[in-house]
DNA sequence: CAGCGAATACTCGATCTCAAGTAATCGAGA
DNA sequence: TCTCGATTACTTGAGATCGAGTATTCGCTG
């Protein structure tokens, strides 16, 4: 909503963390990853660095010391600043209340399916699908272990969101792949019958489109609604 | 997982376009908006001139004619190459078999609950519930209308995969919103009283947890797993 | 106590991204 | 036929992004 001075979301996770105490970047994200929220914000360090530094020119962090231990490179503690306060919390209540598109992979692949031949489509289905259990299962290992600590739950709620998702995603994927299998899905009877004919006789797909009655023996009236060349 | 020269996915959808068909820049940008495949991967001006450069750079793609109509500019047609058709397989197989990590923004906003007072975060989980409710709603009126009109459902499957994706936030939106209200969430309780201090006594968060026998009349035991400074 | 892999703490620069701008044409109404 | 907003088609530059590199130190093993 708000056009952000640093959009990054690895910069809302450095407001948060200085929050708590001043620090320096890299051990702000030993902190992330000691806390897992790695697992929710992408963390790159190319990125955490010149993400301090736009924080710093936009006044919501400041440097408050830099120190020298040994030989080791200069560390520069950073602070939050109370502009810095007041945009994290503009932040996280767009984060929390405000929903806005996010893009998918999947989603990406699925916008071209018939692309692929049919079975093909669904091995792949069920591959991602195999992959995504072992994430998911995982994800739940870890959770029992967080458990079997006593810590609240309220401290790994990202990562049971993310276990929601898996398991959608999860269902979709094998269910697909199981309607593309029966033919229940529709259209798939066609695009079955696409591939086999390029296959067999090795025309364009366009053209097949060009002359449904004469290739699947029946006329398409949707081909009218959404022409090839859609326009 | 194989590292492409051109990683936008914007690129593919440019590849799967001009599988179809040779085409001008703008003309697969209309195609992709009539076919509704905006709402599965991101469509930007700037992004589609600088890509289709990319892609041409890579090999992918090769301008196979510029024709001036009147006095506007210059429309360059361009082609999928052999070399084009083969990235655009091996892409496709990756984003249906092999799942990526993928970061969401309520992931995030998850991650950084306590920041706000228990009360506030049900608030806005319920507005963004009711915020994705629309949209799936919306999404669904449509695939109603694609099917009254005889469209096979293969067309808009990625649309039905977004679905349930909001359909699972929602849900999980609604039942986090609830259980926090009644103190169902694990950890509500501390985290309300934490707030409920910091209002009264002004004291800050971080000193809270230095001494929770005296602020909360009980010992935290996992306190001792994840120190507030955890390494 | 020498060697070596892991961890620490950054830096660099090639891409990528995207909002905003431009400039022509079309089409509907007045 | 004049006007004015919508559409067409693209360009620009400022800033964001990220993988890969670097150099030091720590800690373990043999």
């Amino acid at each position: 909503m708000v056009r952000r001075k640093v959009s990054n979301p690895l910069a809302f996770a450095v407001l948060g963390s200085l929050g708590e105490r001043p620090m320096h970047p890299y051990e702000i994200s030993t902190m992330l990853k000691a806390r897992g929220k790695d697992g929710s914000i992408k963390l790159n360090y190319g990125s955490l660095y010149s993400v301090v530094t736009a924080l710093e020119k936009a006044g919501f962090v400041e440097a408050v010391e830099t120190v020298r231990e040994g030989n080791r490179p200069e560390r520069t503690i950073y602070a939050i600043t109370d502009a810095g306060r007041a945009e994290f919390d503009g932040w996280l209540e767009e984060l929390l209340g405000t929903p806005e598109k996010d893009f998918r992979q999947l989603e990406a692949g699925l916008a071209y399916l018939p692309a692929f031949a049919p079975d093909r489509v669904a091995d792949l289905l069920e591959q991602r699908a195999a992959v995504l259990e072992e994430e998911a299962a995982g994800l739940e290992r870890m959770h029992d272990v967080m458990r079997s600590k006593g810590l609240p739950e309220i401290f790994w709620i990202e990562s049971e969101f993310r276990v929601e998702l898996l398991r959608t995603e999860i269902a979709f994927a094998r269910r697909l792949a199981e309607r593309i299998r029966t033919d229940d899905l529709e259209g798939t009877e066609f695009w079955r019958r696409t591939h086999d004919l390029v296959a067999e006789l090795g025309v364009q797909p366009g053209d097949l489109l060009k002359d449904p009655v004469k290739y699947f023996g029946v006329d398409f009236p949707w081909l009218r609604e959404v022409p090839p060349d859609a326009q």
